[in-house]
DNA sequence: ATGGTTGAGGTTCAA
């Protein structure tokens, strides 16, 4: 089984490099993350018609969205609203009777890394903790299941262009690492990437629009995770990370991510 | 220290 996951930065503006990258992947679940549009405004015809009929979507107008497409029979298991704001991060879905996969978009954070200054940042912390709550409350490390998405952190020193200048920039502090780690602990999450792609190797997915040349500079920061629990690690086989895709004409900032899976 | 770009939807916000 092939899942792929991509912030895809609008699915009305980038359809066509969806449909691309369904061509050249054929991913058998894709997963969306800053979908960009109401339910009703998803292009829910088109994905169908490239093959992939069963869905699950979450919207609200303007901002985050997410998504599951698929090849494969699936059942919305849940959307959570986490922090109390139906803000469209969340949803989760049984994959054809088999494991349970959750497609996630965590909040950004802003700029400040101070949750006294900054309520973004204070909202990324919340939903980190509520996240981990939630998983222990409601799963076990035992069930089969996919986390994949956006989580808009990079946990390791290799995950970002320059681990030392980046301690004090969202998205690679020590609080929001901890905080990942704290939830990856408690269902023994396994990084389905790092699983495959030693820590020593760097690896990003994701490089911001304001690069003069983004693969020059090739500042990027690994935002973009897949991981499985316990029983599902020994399924992990290839992994890719589609840089190539930053390259492509409109590109969003972020790049897929693809895991095979021995089911 | 600052600014740089992109997208949605409007006359700015979020990333």
């Amino acid at each position: 089984m092939r899942i792929a996951t991509w912030n895809i930065n609008s699915v009305r503006l980038r359809l066509p490099r969806a449909l691309d990258l369904i061509a050249e992947a054929a991913p058998d679940v894709l997963c969306l993350q800053e979908t960009k549009a109401l339910e009703d405004q998803f292009p829910a015809a088109a994905f169908a018609e490239a093959g992939y009929p069963h869905q699950a979507v979450v919207g609200m107008k303007g901002y985050n969205g997410v998504a599951v497409v698929s090849r494969l029979p699936i059942e919305e298991t849940e959307r959570r609203e986490f922090c109390g704001r139906a803000d469209a991060r969340h949803v989760s879905v049984r994959i054809d009777g088999g494991p349970e996969l959750h497609n996630l978009y965590v909040p950004a954070g802003g700029d400040v890394p101070d949750p006294q200054a900054n309520p973004k940042f204070a909202h990324k912390l919340e939903f980190l903790a509520e996240l981990r709550r939630w998983l222990a409350d409601t799963r076990s490390a035992a069930q089969p299941m996919i986390l994949v998405g956006d989580l808009n952190i990079a946990p390791l020193e290799t995950d970002v262009w320059s681990h030392k200048q980046l301690l004090d920039v969202v998205s690679h502090t020590p609080v929001e690492v901890d905080a990942l780690c704290g939830i990856q602990a408690g269902l023994g999450w396994v990084d389905a990437v790092r699983h495959r792609i030693p820590a020593e190797q760097r690896l990003y997915t994701w490089w911001s629009y304001r690069a003069r040349d983004w693969a020059l500079s090739d500042r990027g920061r690994r935002l973009d995770h897949v991981w499985v629990t316990p029983p599902l690690a020994g399924a992990v086989d290839g992994v890719s990370v589609l840089r190539a895709a930053r390259g492509w004409e409109k590109a969003s900032d972020h790049v897929p991510v693809i895991v095979d899976l021995k089911l």
